[in-house]
DNA sequence: GTGCCCCTTAGAGTGCACTCGAAGTCAAGG
DNA sequence: CCTTGACTTCGAGTGCACTCTAAGGGGCAC
């Protein structure tokens, strides 16, 4: 894995998702879920996040579906997917033929990918925490906690 | 996080430091850790990890004590540790005062946000699994597996 | 009307962590 | 002697995922 996915501070889109019913523009949904405005236009711009609708003077409206698909999205980039594969679930989204199977498939492989990496975290942490413990061990006189 | 460590295919040097004895070049540190010579000179070059003695025709020879280094340095990427923080426990290593406190607090820090990191991905997994069932349910008929 | 603020677009810029290239050195093999 | 290959340094280049800028529009308060 080569790159890290953002840390985004304050994401309240789980708990409020729920009872949005007026589309939102892109300063409160980016608010919601902690992402710029400018990465929310950028999503759309590269395709990640398609067919957002505009009001009356061309600003965007996102929609409730909206804020579902970004939600996985932002799931998928925060457990590091790339975005070239999140573009790969999206063409599947749009496509005109059923793509539930391919869909289903590549999370499940991101899925055991990410469960993987966090094996590997896990070994990774073995590593530092002996070098921890060596470096407890060195100061037990002056560090007893 | 922001950045992601990257994705060492092969690193068979835990089983195998142990039984180094002579000082190795740059190209068999390479075989053994999975890094590029390049990124070896790179860490060299940054101050990531200095000290790497030079043979007489100036040639990097790697002892079992930069191997040590070099290892947990490279637990430290995988985990997500940015390449300026690493410098800052190097510069710790290098320090003519005392710094094992120092250092250990880093290595607790680190440790921690890591699993808090961990704690994000089974949170985002689930998010994602929750997606997963969602498509297995809709495809029943055709994917009875 | 005039700030003001949020919005629009498209293109350019940024930071990170490598990754590569050019030019040169050195030792061994044929 | 000449080539080969692994090594040296240092500066430049790359890919990713944003992030920012410039130039402009819409609508509301005063």
């Amino acid at each position: 894995m080569i790159n890290e996915p953002p840390d985004v501070a304050t994401c309240r889109v789980d708990e409020l998702t729920p009872d949005v019913d007026e589309p939102l523009t892109v300063g409160q949904v980016a608010a919601l879920t902690g992402l710029s405005t400018h990465t929310l236009r950028w999503y759309e711009r590269v395709g990640l996040l398609e067919g957002v609708a505009r009001d009356g003077s061309g600003h965007r409206r996102y929609t409730e579906v909206d804020l579902r698909r970004l939600v996985l999205l932002m799931r998928l980039r925060a457990t590091g997917m790339p975005v070239s594969e999140m573009l790969r679930y999206a063409e599947l989204l749009r496509a005109d033929t059923p793509t539930e199977l391919q869909r289903m498939q590549l999370l499940e492989a991101h899925r055991d990918r990410v469960l993987n990496h966090i094996a590997d975290l896990h070994r990774d942490l073995d590593v530092i925490n002996s070098k921890i413990t060596g470096y407890r061990r060195a100061l037990s006189p002056a560090v007893p906690a």
